[in-house]
RNA sequence: AGGACUAUAGCUCAGUUGGUUAGAGCGCUACCUUGACAUGGUAGAGGUCCCCAGUUCGAAUCUGGGUAGUCCUACCA
């Protein structure tokens, strides 16, 4: 074995194996266990949170592979409709094309290229990371299997009235044109204005005052509101407005909407291109007049003289025009909510059009009860409130996207607006009886990708067929996603697997944190503070990571600085940490309920915990290999102390990695492994191990004890680790595995350890303190009277009681050899002792003799900080017992173990003095 | 505006039903190449558990009120 551990070649090699192999795929056990994945974008790449939220599925689906289910980890890519349109557009400008100059067809044909290409990425990423996924099994939200899905629940939900098409006030992206869904429109504060226009009284006698922060509608208004109990206004209600620049005369109206504190208290109201004034509109029955073209510019019924302006121009122009006419009474600086779109980042514009929507109302109702009854459960709870709070106000959802790349509606229309909906233009005409002659034509739109992302559960085990896997897997057991997609997503999800499978999709939503960088700020691009998983697993220098930051920067002065930043944090580049490392980061920081600041200094010291683990096998290996490590039944071994102490700390420590797990608190379990293999099985036990080994006296039954503990102990946390770190486990489980009598192909497929508590020994536990007591008291004297480490002490025992006198005869050697004495001994009572140095372990004193070594004032010192540690304490004890509610009203054993506390305090701290009086006298 | 979450060591975070000497990792200080590991070992320093009030014999933990931060939802033209 090398010296340290050096993961790439390990890691490479391994997981092909793994899938060559098939070691991925579902066998065995009745019980079945399933996590679909949440499908990445086929053309994306692997992010901190994919790389966060596949290392706890993973994990999942190992631990319960290795308990024996039947585990499937459905894999798959999202064709991710606006995403990869968008690349693939941006690739064609660059081209100097366009897809409207390829048209439909090859445009589409041009996006599957590009997914055939770069479709990989993602996959072969996952891969790094030790997903063990199902790979026989991968899915494509357009496949063939799947785009049948999305049709069939389209026709159904169409013919059941739960898919309907409706002229609306949508979401508009001028830029992408297309309408986008509610939760696609990002809102922040932006500084804007609030300008004041008079609107003259039909009539001439005087005007209105109106406040509006987006001018260029006015063109568009039909009525002005105000307060029913305005007095201010209540004799204008019912009479009519001018309105300016459009020849237009509008009525004033009353509606409680309208807050009388705000602005003029008057509100100009134009249906057509706000979700308020629509309502409003509606409600009034006033016209809509539309104003805007597909770009956003103006069109439709505006006046001549602005059709063709871009909006914002079209805004500085009619503030100009409206000043010309004396009609602009004053402009207010006004910070107001700006909507724009996730992708495109433009102002989206509230635009009647034709779209489809699904009725999400009535399919919330079993959404909901399914989540309040608790086949559904979120981890954390409290996510669930978010869940309900939107769930019980949803909105119909928009489905109909006008884009080219995605599953295109399945409908048809004539040339009279008729509509049909079905599987094929002929299956239409059937059902129809149409006429051949007449001609229909397909619906140009496609559906939101999260259309086919919400049948994902049942989509991806081949319904609409009933099979096998269907009665098998699903319900799936939990799904694992950031709380980011859960209106997005699950919602969607619950709702339409309720509906068409009257199940649940999954029993268990585990919802992850966000990955921050080291200040709590997002990772973006355009922030340049990305990690990239792949980065931390095989290393990258300065100069690459620079450049792929600063990759692609339309503004210079953000790549400088990006650049700046990035040098500054990492002057030596990113070394190579390994996927373990990686992963075990991950579990580390993964507690419940709190967004992740991805601190690069921990995976360093996880990577150094790889080397740990490394160099613990490699120890073992060298006392093992070759010898008897006590795998045969018929030959005699003696298990010693130290030997059943680990054992059942073994027992201990997998009780709460299972319990940690199954309670999806992946840091818990993290840390009782790093615990137990570092500070329990290495520090302690290898030690302790040493005494036995390398002394020629021992028995050769207790060098077996010996061999076999440290063999079958480091193969039982090997298998217990390995769901967290698949590499490294293998690894080395293939050279331990046989001298632990155990063989197989791969560590994936055996069992899970599980907790054997008759196995645990209390006894061996309490020696084991006592020992580690005697050691520490000895080697804190050391430290603090700055005696070489190397130099050998004496040390004298005294006032020990059988305890202590039995558990010194049998630990001697391993105290010489972990405290570095060359002779232990007992001071009879009647015993003067020599000047020492002292270390209490209960009533047991350990004296090291101060003779040439020991600084009387540097002892005085270490004494008089543990005598004011002890007074202090046994102050506060003492001032519980003399409170006579606290020994009346607390329960008995509390209290009982108040009075032995301070009994063992005053017994060490009379010790502690009397050694001080002596050192003072000397 | 409504709601959720967070506040514990220099940094990143644990702390289960109220009773612990309030813990871990990293960082820091001192010493040490001892036959698995310097990506290591040993010892050590470091905390007003955000503030105030309350409940209680007892509060980091429970209740109320503040402060600060993060986020979600809905928005006033």
């Amino acid at each position: 074995m090398e010296k340290t551990f050096q993961p790439a070649e390990i890691e490479s090699r391994w997981y092909q194996e793994w899938e060559n192999k098939g070691y991925f795929a579902p066998r065995g056990g009745d019980k079945a266990y399933s996590i679909m994945i949440p499908p990445p974008n086929v053309t994306g790449s692997l992010h901190m949170g994919h790389g966060f939220q596949n290392a706890i599925m993973d994990a999942l689906i190992r631990y319960h592979r290795m308990l024996g289910d039947n585990t499937l980890w459905q894999v798959g890519t999202d064709h991710a409709g606006i995403a990869t349109q968008m690349v693939v557009e941006r690739q064609l400008e660059a081209q100097g094309t366009s897809r409207h100059e390829l048209g439909r067809e090859k445009f589409v044909e041009k996006v599957w290229e590009w997914k055939h290409q770069s479709g990989g990425t993602i996959t072969r990423q996952m891969r790094r990371l030790g997903a063990s996924l199902d790979w026989s099994r991968e899915r494509f939200t357009m496949d063939e299997g799947l785009s049948r899905a999305v049709q069939e629940v389209f026709i159904r939900l169409h013919r059941e009235g739960l898919i309907y098409r409706g002229k609306r006030l949508v979401n508009w992206d001028p830029s992408l044109h297309t309408a986008v869904s509610d939760l696609e429109v990002e809102s922040s504060e932006e500084k804007g204005h609030l300008w004041h226009f008079r609107y003259p009284l039909a009539g001439g006698e005087g005007h209105l005052v109106v406040a509006t922060t987006r001018p260029e509608t006015m063109l568009g208004d039909t009525a002005v509101a105000v307060h029913p109990e305005d007095e201010r206004y209540a004799h204008l209600i019912g009479r009519m407005v001018a309105l300016p620049l459009t020849g237009r005369e509008i009525p004033v109206i009353a509606d409680d909407y309208v807050d009388r504190e705000f602005g003029t208290g008057c509100v100009k109201i134009t249906p057509a291109h706000d979700f308020n004034d629509y309502e409003m509109g509606k409600r009034h029955g006033l016209p809509m007049i539309n104003i805007l073209d597909d770009d956003a510019a103006i069109g439709g019924e505006a006046p001549a003289a602005y059709i063709g302006m871009d909006r914002f121009e079209a805004r500085r122009k009619i503030v100009a025009d409206l000043d010309a006419l004396g009609l602009l009474e004053k402009i207010d600086d006004h910070t107001l909510k700006v909507p724009r779109g996730d992708r495109s980042g433009v102002v989206i514009e509230p635009y009647l059009t034709d779209q489809w929507y699904v009725d999400a109302r009535a399919l919330a109702g079993p959404a909901i009860e399914a989540v309040e009854n608790g086949s559904i459960q979120f981890v954390p709870k409290n996510y669930e409130n978010m869940y309900f709070s939107w769930m019980r106000d949803i909105q119909d959802w928009c489905i109909s996207r006008q884009l080219w790349w995605g599953h295109r509606i399945p409908a048809w229309y004539d040339d009279h607006g008729n509509v049909y909906v079905g599987e094929s233009e002929a299956a239409v005409r059937e059902e129809h009886q149409l006429a051949d002659e007449m001609s229909l034509r397909q619906d140009e739109d496609v559906l939101d990708t999260w259309f086919s992302s919400a049948l994902w559960t049942f989509s991806t085990l081949g319904w609409p067929e009933e099979t096998e896997e269907l009665a098998t897997f699903h319900p799936s057991s939990v799904l694992v996603t950031g709380f980011d997609i859960i209106f997005f997503w699950v919602a969607r999800m619950i709702m339409m697997t309720l509906h068409f499978r009257k199940e649940v999709p999954f029993h268990t939503v585990y919802v992850t944190g966000l990955i921050r960088d080291e200040d709590g700020q997002k990772m973006s691009k355009s922030k340049g503070n990305v990690l990239d998983p792949i980065d931390l697993i095989d290393g990258v220098d300065l100069e690459s990571l620079v450049s792929k930051r600063t990759a692609g920067m339309m503004q210079p002065k953000l790549a400088a600085k990006i650049e700046k930043a990035t040098r500054k944090q990492f002057p030596e580049g990113i070394a190579a940490y390994g996927t373990d490392a990686l992963r075990f980061t991950f579990y580390s920081l993964a507690s419940t309920g709190r967004d992740i600041k991805f601190d690069i200094g921990r995976i360093e010291g996880y990577r150094n915990f790889c080397n740990k683990i490394w160099n613990a096998a490699r120890y073992v290996m060298m006392n093992c290999e070759g010898e008897d490590c006590g795998q045969d039944e018929s030959l005699a071994y003696e298990l010693g102390l130290a030997d059943r102490w680990i054992i059942g700390k073994l027992q201990e420590t997998e009780a709460e990695v299972s319990r940690a797990i199954t309670s999806y608190r992946f840091d818990l379990a993290s840390q009782a492994l790093y615990e137990f293999i570092w500070n329990e099985y290495c520090d302690w036990y290898l030690e302790l191990s040493k005494p036995v080994l390398w002394d020629e006296q021992a028995s050769a039954e207790a060098k077996r004890g010996t061999r076999r503990t440290l063999i079958r102990v480091l193969e039982a946390w090997l298998r217990l680790l390995h769901p967290l770190m698949p590499f490294i486990t293998e690894e080395i489980w293939q050279t331990v595995a046989p001298l632990a009598g155990k063989s197989g192909p791969t560590i994936m497929l055996q069992p899970y350890p599980q907790s054997a508590p008759e196995a645990m020994d209390s006894a061996a536990n309490a020696d084991i303190e006592w020992l580690k007591g005697v050691i520490v008291g000895i080697r804190n004297i050391r430290g603090e009277m700055n005696i070489p480490p190397g130099k050998q002490l004496t040390a004298l025992m005294r006032n020990g009681d059988n305890d202590d006198k039995r558990r010194l005869q049998e630990n001697a050697p391993f105290l010489r050899k972990l405290a570095r004495l060359e002779e232990i001994s007992w001071l009879d009572s009647g015993e003067e002792a020599p000047a020492a140095a002292t270390a209490l372990v209960g009533q047991l004193e350990i004296l090291v003799p101060m003779a040439g070594l020991i600084d009387k004032d540097a002892e005085l010192a270490r004494l008089s900080k543990e005598v004011a540690r002890l007074e202090k304490d046994l102050a506060r004890i003492a001032g519980k017992l003399n409170n006579s509610s606290f020994v009346g009203k607390a329960p008995a054993d509390v209290v009982e173990k108040e009075r032995e506390k301070m009994l063992a305090q005053e017994q060490a701290l009379q010790q502690l003095r009397e050694q001080e009086q002596r050192i003072r006298q000397m």
